[in-house]
DNA sequence: TCCGCTTCTTGAACATGTTCAAAAGGCTGG
DNA sequence: CCAGCCTTTTGAACATGTTCAAGAAGCGGA
């Protein structure tokens, strides 16, 4: 049922105590020398136990990744709050929030590809659209329901309904970008945040006018067939 | 400089018929069992040939892939000239290659996964925007261009010349979808395809109102920009 | 023909993610 | 305190991508 642990029942605070030490113990070396140059044996080693405990508490060391990148998740929720509980102007709420996710990620940037890379494999447990990572999506798009819930965007309530989800795509479309980013100071991926999000929200403010009001609503139609089928 | 091939100064004709042959028996295994469960060793034995010999042809597993996309994409040029030869539509020349590049990759689609996944890497030169990959990138993009060229659509010029590539784009979007897509004859794909199309059609056509018309020259604005930076 | 150079081929060795049977540790009811 | 049972831990063994030093094969020129 969680994304984070693959052993949860019958636990004990011994066994809590050492699945944080290793996991912790993983993100410093992944932090310091990078995911791939990162052994299994190394982690153990460092960690003060053996090979095959690890595996005892993280299935995978891609499994490994995916706790840091929940860690990621909740640390951004976290981050965004403030941002939501000022501003009401759509854009500002959005590019907040978006620029805030690229700082928090900042430190896991060069190894962040790697996560990615074994995202985009469908049938991994670990893609952003896979059942198993489900909560950990939806918490996701929860933030930008609240960035939504509490704008001044007004919009046909269909939309407005499917729009968090959207809007959490296009994140996923800026992560893809950033993983590739490697100008200094990530300005490439800061540039595509500060211009899109205006486009966005121009566009979003379009949806009044008739003709593109009929490309919209036919749009969030392919969107729920899509899901649905 | 070549994508497909990491040794070529100086081959013999020897050495191509081995090329050959370690590829095809490669693709082969692919085909038959999958990316992941053929391993280089059984290639070789398959082959007739000696585990570090497949590695002085492709320097990789991936590189054995790699050069399985580039046979697609040589595919996908050529049975697409039929379409563009004929129909004068937009979207229907639209339509006609995406479908065909489905028709192409189908036999592919179960292992694909594992391509696109390294691909998504951003350091690796197979990912698709990377410098390795120059070559098949805009061997694709010329495809679109061709789409475009030969069509009724009536577009500003800034637009239109932008146009290829962001076709090309729409494709990696498709293909990461058809990816995930596990529907049978892949149904779901090939419904995206059938509905967005038409909406990208209208969208374009759109562009004729100025209020839209602003925003669509902030876009090309934005990728213009940060193609550059 | 023989020498030297490049091309090609080999297979053992290596690195590393992963598995697994066995042992150790710890808890709970009797 | 013991027996039984679950949790935790171990490390050797395994699978597989990759490297590399060594040699074989081919070829062109003297």
């Amino acid at each position: 049922m969680t994304t984070l642990t693959d052993v949860t029942d019958g636990a004990t605070a011994k066994g809590e105590q050492t699945r944080e030490l290793i996991l912790s113990t993983a993100l410093r070396l992944f932090r310091e020398q990078g995911y791939g140059k990162t052994t299994m044996r190394a982690i153990a080693t460092e960690a003060g136990v053996s090979v095959g405990n690890a595996y005892y508490y993280y299935s995978s060391k891609e499994h490994l990744m995916q706790a840091y990148y929940d860690h990621l998740q909740v640390l951004h929720r976290e981050a965004v709050q403030e941002i939501l509980a000022g501003d009401k102007s759509f854009a500002k709420r959005l590019i907040g929030v978006l620029r805030t996710w690229l700082d928090v990620s900042e430190p896991y940037h060069e190894f962040a590809g790697t996560f990615f890379k074994t995202a985009a494999e469908p049938k991994s447990p670990l893609s952003p659209f896979s059942e198993e990572s489900r909560p950990a999506r939806e918490a996701s798009i929860e933030i930008f329901r609240q960035v939504v819930e509490g704008s001044d965007l007004k919009l046909p309530a269909d939309l407005r309904a499917e729009l968090p989800e959207l809007l959490w795509l296009m994140q996923m479309g800026i992560v893809l970008f950033w993983v590739h980013d490697d100008s200094t100071g990530l300005r490439r991926t800061r540039l595509l945040i500060t211009s899109t999000v205006p486009l966005v929200d121009r566009l979003l403010r379009l949806t009044r006018i008739p003709g593109v009001k009929g490309v919209v609503n036919d749009l969030v139609g392919v969107i729920r067939q899509l899901k649905g089928v």
